[in-house]
DNA sequence: AGATTTCATGGAACCGGTTCCATGCCTGCC
DNA sequence: GGCAGGCATGGAACCGGTTCCATGAAATCT
């Protein structure tokens, strides 16, 4: 409704004035600014970005590419970035990129290209060469989180390093007949995160001089999806793995959904072990390699602003450090035990 | 990058030729259309939609203000408004407003001022008189999901009756000691779900002939809460109900993740029903009050723009169906069966 | 054929801010 | 005392679009 020249009127000074009073740019005496901002007050004026924009190029807003909202991790992350966002007064727009998006080219093309955005945040989203390439003519920061973009600081954790961290947790426990179940490499979008977990576990198997091959299986990376590979690599007992290293704490619920159906103890008979720090894990008394997307998010909008202040396209990148919380879904195996109390 | 007037130039045309011709508003030949279309896609232009809105008011911007983002019912909602608003050509900007938030009045009082979108969502947020004052004195439609803001169209469903029904179902199949699992109307900004919840499970057991005192118990909206508090309440043999109604999926689940660590059989000493459809309750095998958040997302998108369109500021209110779907979480009570069976 | 419409286009104003530039005052310094 | 430089302010241009208005040509009507 009120326009700055609306202010400027009520407090008797030009319209420049009022906007250096208003922004604390420039000169203006003390007495001015406050007459123009107890009449801004007055009526209720609060600044147009959008009319702002046209001429600084600012528009203090953001824009988010991220492929799923539902998913423990992602809403972890959005929550974070909002808040951060939120707080340093940008507006945070949110575009929705799952996997096979019907949308997908015409959020590049057409709504990214809108120059709404000082910046933008591209979270676990595998880009093509052409859309790294769009992404940069726009001449705006860009940060990763999740996983590597040609040219463009990431905010990541270190997953051959956790996957292997994990697996040598069960390991260690003197399991020797270890399934890895994670994320098809074909059939989602997979940002690496799939193929480096699979990657990290299979460096562990092969330094503790196990096999690999006929150890991986992929589920979806949700409980269901974990329930429904429990069942189905648990069902049949002469052929059961004493261990299982879960690539999401997702899929290790659902595996231990479906191990507890199954009448198979855990970690009596089966010990689990997931990758995240999801909030149910306590419950489940799954032991994890917590990562901590909040951080992660914290730190890309950190990344992102003093990119933006600096004027330089690309920051630092990082790698956040994840953390071994042991519960109880693991043990020695029960063989072992058996032998440890002889 | 590339503005209209390099395009006009390009296509040797007048800026407002070019404008016309792009938007396809006014007078303009064919030919002289296909020339700046030409023009435009051969730079590579596209509009600025905060140059527009500057002259036309519009922003082909909604803004979005949330409690959650990582409850399912949330994600759901955010995911179909986010998709039905892209199909429009509307960016959502986001604003995750959990109860207690800090941030609260800055994005009333700011954020939401900032003249930056053409309508507001509210999904289950609970408005003081102020903040609803604060909104309609922007002008805006405005439209609300999961319950009522006074002069604000409503997309929702009729949790009272849910609630009903769901206990309705436990009632025909016999049980008669039955607890309600729900949200706590002090501790979270409940936006009379909670309490619409709690009426319904009170109007069907009354009805029954029933008594409801000391039949409920209070619970954090999520399966952590419904878990601890299962253990608690089914702990005692004693006092144990024969059926529980939770207020939400997400809350059952932890009900019967609790029961199966008692060694409590579900359905067989124990009904469960919730309220949700939630893609878990089929892993779950959880009965079920389906409601349908991508079709309340939907309609909200619809009935804002429609709003939009037509000048009005108050749209259609309107209640969305849910459906009971069976599940083996209910059966009838153990003690009727052996009845039966007799 | 002359008078209206309808269509097509260009020029210019405008939306709401920011910023450049010019002006004028006051202070400090030589 | 005159001049340089800092401070305070106003006028005007500008950002990138849209739209009002004027103009002229072609089509339609009387």
């Amino acid at each position: 409704m009120s326009a700055i020249a609306d202010v400027a009127r009520l407090a008797g000074v030009a319209k420049a004035t009022a906007s250096r009073a208003l922004s604390g740019r420039g000169y203006v005496s003390i007495e001015t600014r406050a007459k123009v901002i107890a009449a801004a007050r007055q009526i209720g004026y609060v600044a147009s970005p959008n009319a702002a924009s046209l001429v600084t190029g600012r528009t203090q807003s953001v824009g988010v590419i991220i492929p799923y909202i539902s998913r423990w991790f992602f809403g972890e992350v959005l929550e974070s970035l909002e808040l951060a966002l939120l707080e340093q007064g940008y507006d945070m727009t949110l575009y929705n990129l799952p996997p096979a998006s019907p949308e997908r080219d015409r959020v590049f093309e057409f709504f990214l290209a809108r120059k709404r955005f000082d910046g933008i945040i591209s979270v676990c989203v595998e880009l093509s060469e052409q859309e790294v390439e769009h992404l940069h003519q726009l001449r705006r920061p860009l940060v990763g989180i999740g996983g590597p973009i040609r040219g463009v600081a990431t905010i990541e954790i270190d997953d051959v390093a956790a996957a292997r961290l994990a697996t040598e947790h069960l390991l260690s426990l003197g399991h020797r007949d270890i399934v890895h179940v994670g994320g098809s490499q074909v059939d989602e979008m997979d940002f690496q995160v799939h193929s480096n977990r699979l990657r990290g576990f299979e460096a562990a198997m092969t330094a503790a001089g196990l096999p690999v091959s006929g150890c991986f299986y992929s589920s979806e990376f949700t409980t269901p999806g974990g329930y429904a590979r429990g069942l189905a690599v648990l069902g049949d007992p002469r052929r059961r793995p004493t261990a299982i290293f879960a690539a999401s704490d997702e899929i290790a619920f659902g595996l231990i959904l479906a191990a507890r159906e199954l009448g198979i103890r855990v970690p009596t008979e089966l010990s689990v072990i997931g990758i995240d720090g999801h909030p149910h894990a306590e419950m489940f008394r799954l032991t994890t390699l917590a990562q901590h997307p909040r951080m992660q998010g914290e730190l890309a909008v950190r990344t992102l602003l003093a990119g933006l202040a600096s004027g330089s396209s690309v920051g630092a990148s990082a790698v956040l450090p994840t953390s071994l919380i042991i519960r109880s879904s693991t043990s020695a195996p029960r063989m072992l035990r058996g032998l440890g109390a002889q």
